[in-house]
DNA sequence: GAGATAGTCAACCCTTTGGTTGAGTATCGA
DNA sequence: TCGATACTCAACCAAAGGGTTGACTATCTC
C-alpha cells in the first residue's frame, strides 16, 4: 500500500474548511468554472480563487484554462489518496466498534 | 441515517492538527491519562490538555477523573459520527472513481 | 500536615487562516 | 480596438489556532 504521509496533512487542512468541503462535493457532480463555484457562496471571487488553490495544493483539484474561464476538477491523484484514507480509517472505527461490542455483550453475560 | 451536521465541523477542525490524529491513534489502543499522552510529545501538559479538549468538544474523546489523574477515553458516540462520515465519503470517492474508470474505458474503446 | 504529583485555567504571544480590496492580465464580443 | 468579463495576485486586516508561562486545585505519599 502506498503511503500519502508526505500530502495527508495539507489534505486535512485543506478538508477542515466547510466552504472547501461543499466546493468538492459540487464538484463531485460536475466540473465547474471558479464563477460557477462563487455564485452560490457569499465572498468574493478571489477568496474563492484562493480556496481552489488550498485544494489544488492538497491535490484534491486541479485547474484548467478555457478561454478565459479556468474550469476545476476533482483530482484522481487526490482522491486515491482520500480514499485509501478514509478507508484505513474505516477499518479502525470499525475494529474498536466491534471491540466495544464485545465488551458490552460480556457485561450482559455476567 | 442519522445526519451529524451539528457536530460535523467540529470534528473535522479537530483532526486537522497531526498531534489530535496522534492522540486519537494511541487512543485506539488503549486508554491514557493525560501525563501518558503528553510524554512523547514535545510541549507543555497544559498544550495537551488543551488538544484532548478540543477532541472532547467535538465528541471524539472523554476524560474521566482517577485519583489525581484523567483517564482519556475514545467516546463511540464520536466514533459513530466519524465512521458514517468516512464511510460516506469512500462511497462517494468510489463512484467517483468507478465514473473515472468507465470513462477512461470509454475512451480506450476508441 | 507538608511536599510532590497530575492536571486545569487564564492571560498572553506569535503565526496562520480566511476574508477584503485594488490593480493587473487574458479573453471575449461588438 | 474598446469595453466588459473572468480571473489572479499582492497587500492588508481581524479572528482563530497552537503554543507558552504562572497561579491554582486536588490528590497522593511520607
Amino acid at each position: 500500500m502506498v503511503e500519502y504521509n508526505e500530502s495527508k496533512d495539507a489534505i486535512f487542512r485543506a478538508l477542515a474548511d466547510g466552504t472547501r468541503r461543499d466546493i468538492v462535493e459540487r464538484l463531485s457532480a460536475n466540473e465547474q468554472t471558479v464563477g460557477m463555484l462563487a455564485e452560490p457562496l457569499d465572498m468574493s471571487l478571489a477568496a474563492v480563487s484562493k480556496h481552489i488553490g488550498i485544494l489544488e495544493e492538497a491535490g484534491l483539484v486541479t485547474r484548467r484554462k478555457r478561454g478565459r474561464e479556468r474550469v476545476c476538477t476533482l483530482d484522481p491523484a487526490g482522491l486515491l489518496a482520500v480514499r485509501d484514507w478514509t478507508e484505513r480509517y474505516v477499518e479502525f472505527w470499525n475494529s474498536r466498534l466491534d471491540a466495544l461490542d464485545r465488551a458490552l455483550k460480556e457485561d450482559d453475560d455476567e
